[in-house]
DNA sequence: CTGAAAGCGCTAACAG
DNA sequence: CTGTTAGCGCTTTCAG
């Protein structure tokens, strides 16, 4: 930058301005100015930048899990929003823990990431880390996971008509006993579980003994629950499961007990991961349309990250939208 | 920092050096600052530090595909070693277009990365990007892919061997048709396709015609390849895949055909992809070490952002490993 | 429209 | 062991 100015007998500050095309500069002294540095091949030095400018246009994206590629498309839904927008996308991997998280976050802070956008881990009222986020002033938005107790920007579908959603199918598909492999104790979890019995009581139909089993994350719990629920007695016919990878799982464990889905246990995740499709048998699942999360979520935040004073927190929901396959086609369905 | 110094009397360098434990500053007033440090939840801004050491602890991550769960695993292991060091991991996801791959690589440049792992789109003699990179004098390391004619550290399993491998164990298995679906025009994609080719031609065999077809990356790809090669006549009995996602593709295509797999077709994928386990038929795999992968590279990579002067390129390459399911059992195998 | 002065928060190099 | 001086590359403020 100093070369560009000594060369063109201007000063720094002319230079400086003209590279960010502020509004007094002449258009002369700018094209000339852009010309020398693009023959010097001179990139501004961004650190040197953010120091005067409090601005990183980093953004930190926190995900449980990256294999699951549910978040795998949430995170390219946010890319694809924020880098045209200058931002660098920082990933931490918490591995579904949230004392990892709040480390992460807290390194995150200390980068001075202009944002973050979290799929928290935090247990219900584990508001500790939102309340260190709040006093830090670096906007936020959390997606996919609400966190009780805590009042920030969301952006994921309404965990009750998700798992309400699932469950009616199964009801209507003629199940008869239908159990839940319920998720983890977040936000998640509970409103699934929530919406399991709330179609189950609109239907006048009761949850049978032993029909909640607590499966996790992934395929082997899913395949552990299964085989605890195909020890009840009488074994449901139906099984909403948390998600896909757990209910991919699921079919597995019904699968080597020599039973069929969907004619013996019909079966539905959520998620839609994008191999749902290629599974032992094609998945029926709910759509959450992940990389809507991942856009929404990202325009969300650079509206917060843009604006000069604080906004109020805002909740995006998308709807659930159910995709039939397989493993839970007991009828021929009239289109 | 300022105030630490004042309220303790002590210069702002003797501070600087405390926080840093330098070597020479008395235990006693470390422990001094140290203490009032956290009494005011003092954070060193890291971005005044860089602006001075020219280090930003910052390390780009380029991947082609994060759906693909290889990559996915391969972040983690990268994440799991760079992490504790200190280092901040970006990632940037290039779609498998080389020309969005170079744009990215710039952005990392001018943020002034430390050092760059890049499993790489850039077709074989698409060298540009990588004289960019030598002139930028940061340390990379590329993985998953050999980049023909760039001489450079990298990563990975050597394809011939892998595709050596898979079509072997076809042989083993009984196949005397034996096709492939080709990948990219990468050296994971040709470097496959000469392994094919050497198996076969040491026994003696012969590649039949059109059989080699080429796919491309994802199962979409796999479907349409195979759809392509049950049209051949004589029909092949085994087919070797690029990767578990094309694999999956066809083995989808070859259950619509009413064929089964592995009695009709015997297929064989690469890469072991967590949920290859869970497919219509568990797929048989060679397993390259994704997150070994991931961890050789970020350690090769640190010990060349350490090194004061330029360390000379290594390769690394893992042992592929046979992994046999269902979807290439033909002969009951003796353990 | 252009420029001079001041400083962002920190550290390297050297002197005491 | 501690402190002083200088400066990283840029922008903000305000005066020409």
């Amino acid at each position: 930058m100093k070369d560009i100015a000594r060369d063109l007998g201007v000063s720094l500050m002319t230079v400086s301005k003209a590279l960010r095309n502020h509004s007094d500069i002449s258009q002369q002294t700018r094209e000339r100015v852009l010309k020398r540095m693009r023959e010097l091949n001179y990139q501004p030095d961004w650190i040197a930048r953010s120091m005067v400018t409090r601005r990183t246009y980093l953004v930190g994206l926190v995900l449980p899990d990256l294999m699951h590629s549910f978040f795998a498309e949430v995170a390219k839904g946010v890319a694809r929003k924020l880098g045209p927008l200058g931002y660098q996308i920082v990933i931490s991997n918490t591995e579904e823990e949230g004392e990892a998280e709040r480390r992460h976050v807290e390194v995150l802070l200390t980068r001075k990431v202009d944002g973050l956008i979290i799929a928290s881990a935090q247990r219900n009222g584990q508001v500790e880390l939102f309340e260190i986020l709040d006093r830090s002033k670096v906007p936020y938005v959390l997606i996919d996971r609400m966190v009780a107790g805590v009042e920030a920007n969301y952006v994921g579908v309404k965990d009750d008509d998700l798992g309400a959603l699932a469950t009616e199918h199964l009801i209507e598909q003629g199940c008869r006993r239908i159990a839940h492999i319920r998720g983890p104790a977040l936000a998640t979890g509970t409103g699934r579980l929530r919406g399991y019995r709330r179609a189950l009581a609109r239907h006048g139909m009761e949850v049978g003994p032993n029909y909640i089993v607590s499966g996790q994350y992934g395929d082997t719990t899913g395949y552990e629950a299964m085989r605890e629920l195909l020890q009840t007695n009488p074994r449901p016919d139906g099984v909403f499961c948390y998600n896909d990878p757990v209910a991919a799982g699921a079919i597995k464990a019904v699968l080597e007990a020599g039973l069929k889905v969907p004619e013996d246990i019909a079966i539905v995740g959520a998620g839609n991961v994008h191999y749902s499709d290629l599974l032992r048998v094609p998945l029926s699942t709910v759509d959450q349309g992940s990389s809507v999360i991942g856009e929404s979520a990202a325009d969300l935040l650079s509206q917060c990250m843009e604006a000069k004073a604080p906004v109020s927190p805002r909740r995006i929901f998308t709807t659930p939208r159910l995709i039939v396959r397989d493993s839970s086609r007991r009828k021929e369905t009239v289109v």
